[in-house]
DNA sequence: ACGACCTACAACTCATTGGTTGTAGATTGG
DNA sequence: CCAATCTACAACCAATGAGTTGTAGGTCGT
C-alpha cells in the first residue's frame, strides 16, 4: 500500500480532512473562537489544558483543512476560521437531504398508486 | 492518561463521532446509498474494492455513531441510514454560521457608529 | 441434511493521530 | 543589547485507524 488508504478523489480527500478536522472537540471549540473573531495562537493555546504544541497541531490541522487562515502579525500569528469551508460540509448535507428526500417521494409515489404489476 | 484524549461531554463525543464516521469516502459513499433504501452488508461490500470485513468496519463505525441502523432479516442484516444523524451535523454547522454572523453583525455596527470614545 | 451464503469477531500489520518535550529562529519591549 | 515572547518543527510514545486473513455460527435453498 503506497498511499494508505485516503480518497483518491481530490474533491473527496478535501471533504475527508474538513470532516475529519471537524471531528476533534477541541478543534471545534478553537473554530468557534476564530469565528468570532482573530486569535494568536499562544493565546489560543491557554485555553486548553494541553501544550502549546499540541494547539499548534489543532491549528495546523484545521488549516490544511482549509477551515483557518493564518496571518503574520509581527511575531504572532493570527488565525480566523473561514466560513465557507463550514458551508461546504454543510452543502453536502444538504446533498443527503435530498437524496433521502427523493427516497421519500418514491416511497409516497408507491404508496399514492393503485397496486399494479409492471408496466409495459 | 488513563482514557486517551477524547471528549469528556458525552453530547461532544457524539458529535466527534458522527463527524469521524462521516470522515471517510467510503463510509460517505455507504450513507449515500443506505439513504436511498435498504442495503445488505454483504450487498455493499461488493460495491468497495475491499473485503467484507472491512466494509463490515465501516458500517459498524456509521453504527455506532447513530448513523446507520442494522435491522436483521433472514441471514441478511439490512442497512438503513437516519437522515436525523445527518441534521444533527447540520444543526451543528447552522450554529457556526450564527456565531460568524454575529460577528459580522458586531463589525457593521462598528461602521455604522460614528467614531466616538465610551458610552455612559 | 448439506452446501452455499451472510454475518460476526478475533488477531495481526502498518500508518496515522494526539499528545509530550526539546530545540531553534524571529520579534518585541525596556 | 538582552530577555522575554511567539512560533515552527523534530523526535518520540501510546493509542487508534483501516485494512487483511481466518474462524465460527446462523439461515437459506435444494
Amino acid at each position: 500500500m503506497v498511499e494508505a488508504h485516503a480518497a483518491v478523489d481530490p474533491a473527496e480527500a478535501h471533504i475527508d480532512r474538513l470532516l475529519h478536522a471537524l471531528s476533534d472537540a477541541t478543534r471545534r471549540d478553537i473554530v468557534r473562537h476564530t469565528l468570532r473573531g482573530e486569535h494568536s495562537v499562544s493565546s489560543l493555546a491557554r485555553r486548553y489544558p494541553m501544550s502549546f504544541a499540541a494547539v499548534q497541531k489543532h491549528v495546523a490541522v484545521l488549516h490544511r483543512a482549509g477551515i483557518v487562515s493564518k496571518q503574520a502579525k509581527g511575531r504572532e500569528q493570527l488565525v480566523r476560521a473561514d466560513i465557507d469551508a463550514v458551508r461546504t460540509v454543510a452543502r453536502l448535507l444538504d446533498q443527503y437531504e435530498a437524496i433521502w428526500r427523493g427516497r421519500m417521494d418514491r416511497i409516497d409515489a408507491l404508496l399514492a398508486e393503485p397496486e399494479q404489476g409492471a408496466d409495459p
